[in-house]
DNA sequence: GTTAGCACTCCTACCGTGGGACTGCTAAAT
DNA sequence: ATTTAGCAGTCCCACGGTAGGAGTGCTAAC
């Protein structure tokens, strides 16, 4: 733990150099803090800082900049911002006007999030894991290929296209479809479907029994179902890193759905801040500010990404602040 | 028309433009092709080519740089390239092994393109006018809300959500269904179905009617419903274009929707090679590659995109087998 | 513990220069 | 008329050296 000084000092210069982007000295943390000592004494204790490991200086003769340990302690002792009444009223009114089909409701809310916070946005979609099914749809559209159609209470549809060997006469999928109704409807996905216990399926002839079990199969994988990505504000990323190979890297990144994944940390909950090497990407100079939005099960998570200087007061509140828009407007 | 010495001269100097990147001297050209002339003469021609504005030089003392005009000259006169077996053996099995469903099949589609091209790749998903319509449901989620989604023959599956002003009886939405299902069975998206001859609705109720008639607006809305846009590889763009500013521009290309679509040419049909101030983007050094997949109606676009400065002769080549590959795999 | 002063470090932006790569032109050859 | 060799002229760019400046650490006094 800092002393009082330290700390400020601290926070005035990893402020200093959120803003500016050049290493700080001495003197500009003085006239940003006012300390009542001089800009020697401010040196004296940066020397201290930077043998804690907060602060380093790229050269000899140059000013600090904060080390991975040093943005740390800032995000984590650091006063949660306030947003101006313009930004909340642009995500208010985002929300308010927005009725669109799910996907496009996550894929603008990405740009939303990006345009307001200047950062490349990120946006996982709602899994299917505890959604209520309401209706179940078997649509024969080959001789030996059924759809499955999922319907769930909250609107969510799922499908998959389910290839059997032999081709079954449509009675049998009407008769496997109607058993099947009864036995999902109010299902919650997720739940263990397979070793509960079954319904009474005694009516049903072999053929129809199969495709009922195929179809639970189907039903059963639902539920952890691949949840889509929804990337904003791309074009941000040429003002964050000036340096070409970095930006490859992180398109990289951005290519390969599995590690944008891991980016926003999807078993989190709440607010989160990971900082360079806490990120599994192997990036140094990066960091991701994500939030949960939604019910613990309905829900899923946003965030942003950028250098480890960021703006990080007011982000984290705008990314807290459209998390919760976009859960209300899930959940309403 | 140019005549075969400059033709081949001309051929020579975008070729090791392409692989270099630098302005070609007239000494360069001289030893890519047999030329049986000096040095002297090359440079006669490429004052005329200069002239003729297929070339430039970016100053005084170097060598030359093709034009956009130069470049068309390339595009439209050059034989078609020819792929190498392992190539072709890798989109083969690529699409053999492939069993996903659509969304996920595109999104590969597009990695597997930018992968084996070296530029980012773009897939337009089809969209689902021609399709025939196989089943209708409709589900009351809420009192005064209905999903409806609609399944096709090819098993495509659209979903929208009808909010409607009063809530109505269950009763009335089951009859407003049933007439529904019998009218839209084998219906093409996209043919005219508001002002075809209805079929006989006498037995509904006002409430029932007012559904009925909604419902089909959504239908007939569904033909012409936004398509899907999948993006790979994004990374290699650091490769192609080492200006950060139009880096920059670029992205806020992709980051927009409806831009994308039009660096595809969706209305194009077989292969489109568009160049530079062609591309309605705006961007000067940009090249669009793209083709045609599937049957006209059901199929939808591909393409790459890069720096005028294209390996076009094999490029070319992979998007239109890709394309066919996908269009074979989506038809089969 | 704090401060003023100063020597020292080291980055960076600037400038001037020479080599080199090409061209265009000219005049002779085919 | 076309082609060619030779050469003067142009202009880029990589290189190196330098001066200025910003900032630090240290020392000695307060």
């Amino acid at each position: 733990m800092l002393d009082d000084r330290k700390s400020a000092i601290l926070r005035e210069l990893v402020e200093e150099y959120i803003t500016t982007g050049e290493p700080v000295s001495s003197r500009a943390i003085l006239e940003r803090a006012q300390l009542e000592c001089s800009a020697a004494t401010v040196r004296n204790e940066l020397a201290v800082l930077e043998n804690d490991g907060y602060i380093m200086k790229p050269h000899t003769s140059a000013g600090r900049v904060p080390t991975d340990r040093g943005y740390r302690y800032f995000v984590d002792h650091l006063s949660p911002g306030s947003l101006r009444r313009r930004t909340r009223d642009r995500i208010e009114t985002f929300f308010a006007s927005m009725h669109a089909e799910l996907g496009r409701m996550l894929k603008d809310t990405s740009d939303l999030l990006a345009e307001i916070t200047h950062y490349p946005a990120l946006v996982l979609g709602p899994g299917l894991q505890g959604q209520v099914v309401r209706d179940v749809h078997v649509v024969q559209i080959e001789p030996s290929v059924v759809l499955i159609v999922l319907a769930t209470e909250a609107g969510r549809v799922h499908q998959s296209v389910l290839q059997l060997a032999d081709p079954p006469a449509p009675i049998e999928v009407t008769e496997a479809t109607e058993a099947l109704v009864t036995r999902l409807d109010g299902f919650v996905l997720g739940d263990d479907l397979l070793s509960e216990p079954g319904h009474e399926t005694g009516g049903l002839s072999a053929v129809a029994l199969d495709i009922y079990d195929r179809i639970l199969e189907v039903v059963d994988a639902a539920a952890v179902v691949r949840r889509e990505v929804y990337l904003g504000g791309t074009s941000f990323m040429t003002d964050l890193w000036e340096d070409l190979s970095k930006l490859h890297r992180i398109l990289a990144v951005l290519d390969r759905e599995a590690t944008v994944r891991e980016l926003l940390d999807a078993e989190a909950v709440g607010t989160s801040v990971r900082l360079g090497p806490e990120i599994p990407a192997g990036e140094d100079d990066l960091a991701v500010i994500s939030s949960s939005y939604g019910a613990d099960d309905a829900g899923g998570r946003m965030g942003v990404f950028g250098p480890m200087r960021m703006d990080y007061r007011r982000t984290i509140k705008v990314v807290e602040e459209v998390s919760e828009a976009l859960g209300d407007s899930l959940g309403g």
